[in-house]
DNA sequence: TTAAAAAAGGACAAAAACATCCGGTTTATT
DNA sequence: AATAAACCGGATGTTTTTGTCCTTTTTTAA
């Protein structure tokens, strides 16, 4: 469904947000360890969200990630956005590339619906939603 | 969502269908035509379709593609499983190996429902329903 | 002011997905 | 029997995704 690229991304950002509303800042290393994913490539999803300002980004000693409050209510969409596009939410199923209800694939109208159910999910859950269930301790980020 | 393979077979499939109840069989050449798709490339998926008894092939002048009539009756999701696997009907969404009720991602519980719906349709949509809706020139496979 | 911590960024490597090519087999038609 | 149509299957090539490594830049703190 969404990339790895994707996965680690969305994990990444929820594990910061989590950190940040506690008051600190994360590395790197940390956040990989914390939510199991390959490090470096982990630093490069991170580039991007900060390119796309998603997040925020400290150097040196004492730096790390972290998030400002007001972007803790940035939707999962965005994430999603920066990081594998638009095409999940917007995209043919069956791959056509003008797939529109005045010239529909075959699963044009049952998909619509299916996809229309993700993308408003997508747009409505913002990340302290997510991160807030991290902290009660009611779901988890690894394994 | 779908891999290109998997969208190339469903498309395959669809039409083959198609040419079956009007009492043709159809060549990958003609296929990969009229569902715009490349034609070694589709000839590999066809096989892996043939393997699982989804559709037929007989070897040969005036040979082809075809398939039985109850096969009609076959779901998208025996498809998208002979292609793609099952995972997106049964993984999670966050990439975690063991996501489940007792120990969920924070997007377990919004995502089983779309991911449900998803499973749902794949597994109540015949191939019949498809193909009879290219009949009438209700939806496409190309472009 | 020097050392070390940390992110940034470029180059490279491995694996998977996407795709092609070609020789082999089967079979209908002449 | 010969030819050609058509699928089969193995080998190979290309592109994208996933992932690593190493150098540079920034910044804190001793």
């Amino acid at each position: 469904m969404f990339s790895k690229a994707c996965e680690y991304g969305i994990r990444a950002t929820l594990y910061i947000s989590q950190e940040s509303n506690n008051g600190k800042r994360t590395s790197l290393k940390k956040i990989a360890r914390e939510i199991n994913s390959p490090e470096a490539f982990t630093a490069k999803i991170l580039q991007k969200l900060v390119q796309r300002n998603i997040i925020k980004s400290i150097k040196g000693p004492q730096g790390g990630f972290y998030m400002e409050t007001e972007h803790n209510n940035n939707t999962l969409s965005e994430i999603v956005k920066a990081i594998d596009g638009d095409s999940i939410m917007t995209g043919c199923a069956l791959g056509l590339e003008k797939c529109s209800e005045d010239h529909p694939c075959p699963l044009h109208f049952d998909f619509a619906h299916i996809r229309g159910g993700l993308k408003n999910m997508l747009e409505t859950t913002t990340i302290v939603d997510l991160s807030s269930r991290l902290d009660t301790g009611e779901s988890f980020l690894k394994i």
